[in-house]
DNA sequence: AGATTCATATAACGATCGTTATATGAATGT
DNA sequence: ACATTCATATAACGATCGTTATATGAATCT
């Protein structure tokens, strides 16, 4: 005996099929330039479906960035906690942040549409919030990497800033690309953390 | 004698009220969101003026970006061919850079917007050739480096990304603050080359 | 079985979009 | 002085936008 109805089911699938076309199609060509009708169709439903589940545009956009955002957030704290050392967690950020996109590169397009874009004020708090979290959270690790004296003691913003730039724009840069797993490989990772860590220059 | 008569005076004027007002708009909002009315009130025109200068919508973007991104693209290409060594023309490209957003950092802005906005098909084209040629002028220099012996013999296309993203992360975070010109200072320029080239680990 | 609620659809609203047919007045050429 | 061209403005077009009043049929409850 399912606890849920059938009602409930295929409502579910409803809201379901709205989220995956809204991001589809936000994350292709961004919030401004989609409207409700592109959602709509492609998610095979009509307008007053789309305002029985969500308030507004704005408010679909909303619910869709708290949904994908929280969930690889929250995955890469832990990720963080699970791993020791610098070299270690930084690699694994570059790896985790490189399935992601790998999984699902309409993710990572859609948080660079978004930050990059136009500021959507009933979202831009939400965006502000989550991405302030996850600098934070290299910056600690920037912080604590200091402290074991596996970093030169300088600035951890700008070691966080720098870091992210090189993790940041290689996932938006191949997420536009057909098959981004092709690029965003462990290879790549590896050579990020070791140019991050010991530079480009030849060491003699 | 002015060889420019009154009218001509005029009438560049408000082609270039014209360009003002679409670059606030377009880097401030991007392309999509930006409407005819918008640029044409901030212009204090009206839209067969607009129409009068410009055959639509899509023009009047291609020829703002091509006058903007052309200009400053030269620059570089001349500034690298200025300087010798490899350390001096990476600094030399961040402090120019640097230079051109804090003179108006709307330029940056643009170039982000257009680069992760949706693709305006129109003038794809134009800006592939663009982003090409300017990421094709650091590949040049890295390679430079690499035969001088003044960087490890790695892929001169990955050294070329890192720096860019190292480059442009910083110019367009800044850009959107209300004075660039504090953070993007030959401070920060230097900070980015030495991370670049010789990493963040400390030495010992 | 009948009443009710829930999830979806039909069809339309007013506002705004990009665009343009037409008019007007100033600068220019003769 | 007069005709012409050039640069701008008035006013409107059809299309599309986000949104919603209303209807309908299926699932649920009593």
């Amino acid at each position: 005996m399912n606890k849920v109805s059938k009602r409930q089911t295929t409502t579910a699938e409803t809201k379901s099929k709205l989220f995956d076309s809204a991001l589809t199609l936000f994350s292709d060509k961004s919030y401004a330039a989609t409207s409700i009708r592109d959602i709509i169709q492609l998610a095979g439903v009509t307008q007053p479906t789309l305002y029985y589940h969500f308030s507004d545009k704005a408010d679909l956009f909303q619910k869709l960035v708290e949904h994908h955002y929280g969930q690889s957030q929250q995955q890469l704290i832990q990720l963080v906690q699970e791993t020791e050392g610098l070299r270690e967690r930084l690699l694994a950020l570059l790896i985790r942040s490189f399935e992601f996109c790998a999984a699902d590169p309409r993710i990572p397009k859609l948080m660079f549409q978004t930050y990059y874009g136009p500021s959507i004020p009933e979202v831009s708090d939400t965006i502000e919030t989550l991405t302030t979290s996850r600098f934070q959270l290299v910056v600690d690790v920037m912080k604590q990497g200091i402290k074991a004296g596996e970093l030169t003691d300088s600035n951890p913003e700008f070691l966080a800033l720098s870091f992210c730039c090189l993790m940041d724009q290689p996932i938006n840069l191949f997420s536009r690309k057909p098959d981004p797993s092709q690029y965003l490989t462990q290879e790549l990772a590896a050579a990020i953390v070791e140019l991050f860590l010991n530079g480009a220059a030849s060491s003699d």
